[in-house]
DNA sequence: GTACGCACTTGATATGAATCAAACAGGCGG
DNA sequence: CCGCCTGTTTGATTCATATCAAGTGCGTAC
């Protein structure tokens, strides 16, 4: 299934924020053409990392953020005890490493779950930049915030919402992350093991296990391994917001 | 016990950053004399509220920043399901609001825990300013990053510890912030309600008191009510690393 | 083709914390 | 001063999920 060649394709080392296709995803819709330009001055894009490989490394120097072209990155802390902690999945559109910035060096480690395609945005660079461009600076504000709010969020799920929740969330989650892409919402390819899910939502890989094959007696999935479709999106929704089963 | 009057006392109508005993928390300590007068120029100085007052509400638009002076906040959301998902607390020299940057309204609602002074730095006037001073830019990505560090942490605390870990390292945060000002890190009273704890925590109520007594009675502080002294810190210490008590 | 390792699934049991229930303390208004 | 309301403590029971222990399936190396 060879990939048609359009008018669009320009050489991959020529900067193309213009033309990606992530543009309004990763970047602020408000810039002009001249500063879109300067953006791609300094943007490195087009870097390549298999699965396994590490995109940066905790306790290294803070040099850039990236922004996820193709692919996924996890990313995690390694506490003292020496265990694994992640923190959080990036899909095509997000940007990693914004945690970071309030360090010299990377609060976490990001790795590559598959084959993945990233920008790097060096900070000192983007920094100046967001200083010339007030519409830049704004829109790292806003990303940043929203990384706080999604943290939040997170920290709702594991602190209030039981395992079956906690799974239908980030099913949805997902779902929706690949729907905003040309990608299908309802059947796609989890790009990470059962081990990072658990490890993410704070649950025994057993567990997780378990939920998965439960929503699929329930019909409200079906997973064989890595690949999974949602049948039931409706249900699935109704099982996050279950933590009002309260006192009805 | 009348507070002395010092020479260092200035009317509060009158801007004072360049007094203000936070100025090295809530503020970058770079900036120079001038840039100091442009930041009071928008810094609304020594707003009160009392304990149980609204600093501002989620949903209402995003107006401003505030930074607490004295006293003590709480952020808290109201999820869809009506229930209340205590976010944060809040001390003197730190920043709240700094979730809601990335819309029009707030993303939570923050609450005085007691009688509280703040600072408030309205938001539009603050990105004018941050464009202007890059250091102060600099300071509020700094801040953010620090925010989603912190919240990162907290996922953490939720998902892989104990009812004895998450308290002990609440109490051991409250300890150090304590320290940073001028008070006792050892003895202090809780600004927040058990009811609050919990909330935070993801536990429940009788499980914070079971905590506390249990604490009690090895030694580690003395708590009576909302009064609280730590015994141990050390030992305290190593009840939130306990978590590596795994295959050793 | 076979064997090894690894990711995943499934079952049995143990346990930490939630829930239910009730007593207790302190602050406030009458 | 008493009674009420709210916050806190304490005890008994239940339940969800971790843990322990096998087993299964799949991809890869030999």
């Amino acid at each position: 299934m060879a990939q048609p060649i359009t008018l669009r394709q320009v050489s991959p080392l020529k900067a193309s924020c213009h033309q990606c296709s992530l543009s309004n995803l990763c970047l602020p819709l408000a810039l002009n053409e001249n500063e879109l330009d300067r953006l791609e001055d300094i943007v490195q894009q087009g870097r390549i990392f298999n699965r396994g490989e590490l995109v940066f490394e905790q306790s290294t120097p803070f040099r850039s953020c990236f922004a996820v072209r193709s692919g996924a990155i996890k990313t995690s802390i390694i506490t003292e005890s020496g265990e694994e902690q992640v923190t959080g999945f990036f899909m095509p559109g997000e940007l990693v490493g914004l945690d970071s910035m309030s360090s010299d060096a990377y609060a976490c480690s990001a790795k590559a779950l598959e084959r993945t395609s990233v920008c790097e945005l060096p900070v000192d660079r983007l920094e100046e930049l967001t200083h010339k461009i007030p519409e830049l600076q704004h829109h790292f504000f806003h990303l940043m915030s929203q990384e706080i709010q999604n943290s939040h969020q997170l920290a709702m799920l594991l602190s209030k919402n039981t395992a079956e929740e906690r799974i239908a969330a980030l099913l949805l989650s997902l779902s929706s992350r690949f729907g905003r892409r040309r990608m299908s919402p309802t059947q796609f390819s989890l790009p990470m093991a059962r081990n990072d899910i658990a490890n993410f939502l704070g649950l025994a890989v057993e567990t997780v296990s378990r939920v998965f094959t439960r929503f699929q007696n329930q019909g409200l999935i079906r997973a064989r391994g890595r690949e999974v479709e949602l049948l039931d999106i409706e249900a699935l929704q109704l099982v996050t917001r279950e933590s009002s089963r309260q006192r009805c």
